[in-house]
DNA sequence: AGAACGGTTCGGCGGCCGCCGAACCGTTCT
DNA sequence: AGAACGGTTCGGCGGCCGCCGAACCGTTCT
């Protein structure tokens, strides 16, 4: 028997609300928020946050943690990350800065950032071309690892991060600035999470956004035989920060 | 940029209402419907589903086609119809059936149904069952098909549908059903037109609803070596068709 | 030519729901 | 002990939006 459309109805209708979208959109971070700090970056009465917040945690949508005084949520799971971010690629239509503030925000993100557990943006992008183009990765059925791929991953992550439980390996995500994939699963998360133990990236200037930095950039080009310059084009000259050819990506301005 | 929460909250909208959610669940038959069909699907007013139409064709979701005096409207991509499907997955609590009438109707749908344009229920649930334990496909990491799954289904289906074009040969899809994953991808595509082919499989007592035939029971038992039984026992001891061992598949019931 | 038909537009009714501030509660700090 | 803090509950305002029937339009049938 088939879900009825009430059921279907009654769960979208908990992202159709700007609120509760932009808390999940906030959350797939992956990290865990206090009540508070959503109230903040969100907009919102703490009264307001407090209520959506019960509201997605009693559907389901986030899991919670009580600790002491605060009250730490997070999305319940990957298939809930999975489906927003589905759902935020067919919205299309990505929000226009107004400000000089939300552009330098906008430009950061656009470079690199996190997406739930992986990494996206620019560098997302081009880390996901340069695996196909290597053969790391086939796209003729979907999205597979090739032997190569199979080794190569191997050597950079150690043989635990091949080994997928419970979620697929790999997975493509549509890019929201780049409208073009990335990767995403079992992997990608693994490429996130080894990436950063090396010091290869690191947090950015702001919540989600990343920056590659000087050693990753070498060791990257080392291991992929590019440069992995932005496609794009540069950014980010809009006077903070040195825009170099790798500034697209959040690079150390250091050099 | 990330994607506003205003715009994700507008799209989720589209599926936040009721009506519309009937609209796209009926829609995920993969057929193209009137109007008028819809209005009396969903049992609205034809003035209402027209004016929802409207709605769901200028965002996007729907494709309209006006043919003389009908309106023809279904899902304008498989991203969408990708997208609904998770949704109603992950909203899962199913219908319970509050009349005789839709228990048949729940019954016949549990058996063997389309699922935009792949095979779901029981059925696809079983054949899906059938291809891992053949050694078809493997889920180590995902889903995908291994060497002697290329060759099964290039004999079935001829090679043209293993070259799958602007869409993923392989996914698979949560069955609301039997809580668990059925073919789907480009290979589900070809696999349930196939059978529809070769008579294996016809349209069922109802919408969407498709029948196992006497043949098809016989052809796929030879090709996989197993009585193909539904899982979960059978059903459908209601008096208005006799119960057999595949009668959970919507089965003829001619033997 | 007239009737039937599929679909659309419009006005207006009805109801839901997100929002905030005020008041309150338990925890933590000084 | 008192103040600060994170969070929650509640009342009530405000606005949106889905729905229908009536009237209408173009197409098709007889």
């Amino acid at each position: 028997m088939a879900v009825s459309p009430t059921s279907l109805a009654a769960f979208a209708a908990l992202l159709a609300d700007p609120t509760r979208s932009a808390i999940c959109l906030a959350l797939l971070d992956g990290r865990a928020w206090t009540a508070g700090e959503i109230a903040a970056e969100v907009g919102v009465a703490r009264s307001t946050a407090s209520e959506q917040l019960t509201t997605l945690v009693g559907a389901g949508l986030l899991a919670e943690e009580r600790q002491r005084r605060h009250r730490y949520v997070r999305l319940s799971g990957h298939q809930i990350a999975t489906v927003i971010e589905d759902l935020a690629g067919l919205a299309g239509a990505p929000e226009v800065p107004r400000s000089l503030r939300e552009s330098h925000r906008a430009r950061d993100l656009a470079a690199a950032r996190t997406c739930y557990d992986h990494l996206a943006g620019a560098l997302g992008v081009g880390l996901y071309d340069a695996f196909v183009d290597r053969g790391l990765l086939t796209t003729a059925d979907g999205t597979a690892l090739t032997a190569a791929g199979r080794s190569w991953f191997t050597e950079l992550l150690g043989e635990p991060a091949l080994t997928a439980r419970g979620r697929p390996l790999i997975r493509t995500c549509l890019d929201w600035t780049e409208r073009r994939p990335h990767l995403a699963g079992a992997l990608g998360a693994a490429l996130h999470h080894g990436l950063r133990e090396r010091g290869w990236v690191v947090a950015g200037p702001r919540p989600r956004a990343v920056r590659l930095t000087e050693a990753g950039a070498h060791g990257l080009e080392e291991l992929l035989g590019r440069p992995m310059l932005p496609s794009t084009g540069d950014r980010g000259v809009e006077g903070d920060g040195h825009a170099g050819a790798l500034a697209g990506w959040g690079r150390e301005a250091s050099a």
